[in-house]
DNA sequence: TTTTGAAGTGCATTATAAAGCTCTTTTGTG
DNA sequence: CACAAAAGAGCTTTATAATGCACTTCAAAA
């Protein structure tokens, strides 16, 4: 998951959820500028920062093996 | 996923892939000494930081939905 | 036990993430 | 359009991540 794929997933959750900037701030302890910052592609985020994010909008951060042959779905076809 | 799982997970991965810390740093463009802190899980890496050394191991970072229930899998049961 | 390679630590420097404040821009709704 | 709410940007300070170097610790093999 690329830098900008993971920003704009976080970015479409927050707003599935009804939530702007500033509640996301308040909720998760990280500043609303660092959020800010963050969902405008800018910078470069801690891992603390992200988890503290995700956590909040019921995210999880997790590390899957890469596959070289994917299908449309990203699935694994070896 | 928490930071020691993931921190385990990349570890892990490095030792399958019979990589030492040295030859990690060197492939990842990350310094070795920042290799070191993040693995004896010292430190807040950032995301650029983690995500040269999961790509070297070919890893990717993802975010997936939380889900309360989950069987042992992991897997969404709701 | 000695050697050797890998991993971990202390210290110092540099770069930059985090943060708040203020102002501007964008967006959505009447 | 006018208004209001949300998002983005400039500037600054403070905290800390990234880094290199030198030293220590640990584990495995000779």
């Amino acid at each position: 998951m690329h830098f900008k794929k993971l920003i704009c997933t976080i970015k479409e959750r927050r707003e599935n959820l009804k939530v702007n900037q500033e509640n996301l701030a308040k909720l998760s302890g990280v500043g609303l500028r660092t959020i800010k910052q963050f969902e405008s592609g800018k910078g470069n985020p801690t891992l603390q920062t992200i988890q503290k994010i995700a956590n909040v909008l019921g995210l999880e951060i997790c590390l899957k093996v890469k596959t070289i042959i994917t299908d449309e779905e990203g699935e694994n076809t070896l």
